[in-house]
DNA sequence: GGTCTGCGGTTGTAAAGTGCAACTTGACGG
DNA sequence: CCGTCAAGTTGCACTTTACAACCGCAGACC
């Protein structure tokens, strides 16, 4: 079946093609922070508190680099440290008031930059975008 | 138009996870190149020839950085160099048999991996799924 | 023809991200 | 009490990348 190939390949480039764009983009959206750095707030704000043990492993990142990552969310002042009360070796990450206003900030301009640049697109063909990536998403 | 911004949410939230997990898997499945020489050296497959410009045009990157990719790519056999017979200043990078070796064997790996991953979906939603990301990234 | 401007590429330098390994500290089971 | 394991930190090396300075050639303009 060559067109399903073709396709298949064309999947793999496009997505390749959006990964290395989207740290271009991130960089110059956002100075300081690199999007993994910006994913990193963005999951210990979603699970309202974590470990770093628990960002390693989501990221597939070794520990130290999450430890380096954190520290520097730290000093930015976007997350605060606090000791696990249930285990004195590790440490609770929660995101600062600063980190949730950066993280909604952020959020708010990419939806404006998406509205842009889908402005013709219908709403079935954005819908059944959404399903693919979301499909697609769930096989990791 | 709520569903129209909970799907372009969708959409943003999946290929901000993608890009954050490209690195690592593609580590994976190319464990010789890094992803971004890869997808040079498949760029320069695809258009027979180029110069380096082209490449840092379309992957976005500082000539200095596709410089030394290039230089990597040449020491490693992949790819030849040769003056552009029409500006003395500019080259004329073409892949050569041992890179074209690789970038069949890569595809070859790749559309294994891809064929498990798309088993349950139609020719036609992965078509238009192809399609689909095509026209996204059409639109930088 | 001579000069100026601009483009293609290379190299030096510095910064950031990452993994591996060694280490520290605390938890848990014999 | 001790051995083992887990959570983080730090040192080190490597890679990727951008910026800036530079060289050589091309094309335009006088």
């Amino acid at each position: 079946m060559p067109d399903r190939d073709a396709a298949l390949d064309a999947i793999q480039r496009e997505l390749t093609a959006f990964a290395r764009r989207a740290r271009h983009k991130a960089a110059q959206m956002h100075p300081d922070l690199s999007l993994v750095t910006y994913s990193m707030l963005d999951l210990v704000k979603e699970r309202g508190s974590c470990r770093a043990s628990d960002l390693a492993a989501h990221f597939m990142l070794d520990k130290s680099t999450v430890s380096r990552q954190v520290t520097a969310l730290e000093k930015l002042g976007l997350i605060t440290r606090e000791p696990d009360p249930e285990d004195q070796r590790g440490q609770l990450l929660r995101p600062s008031e600063d980190g949730l206003r950066l993280l909604a900030d952020a959020a708010e301009r990419r939806r404006l930059a998406f509205r842009e640049r889908f402005t013709d697109w219908t709403d079935d063909d954005i819908a059944r975008f959404a399903g693919y990536l979301t499909r697609y998403g769930a096989g990791d």
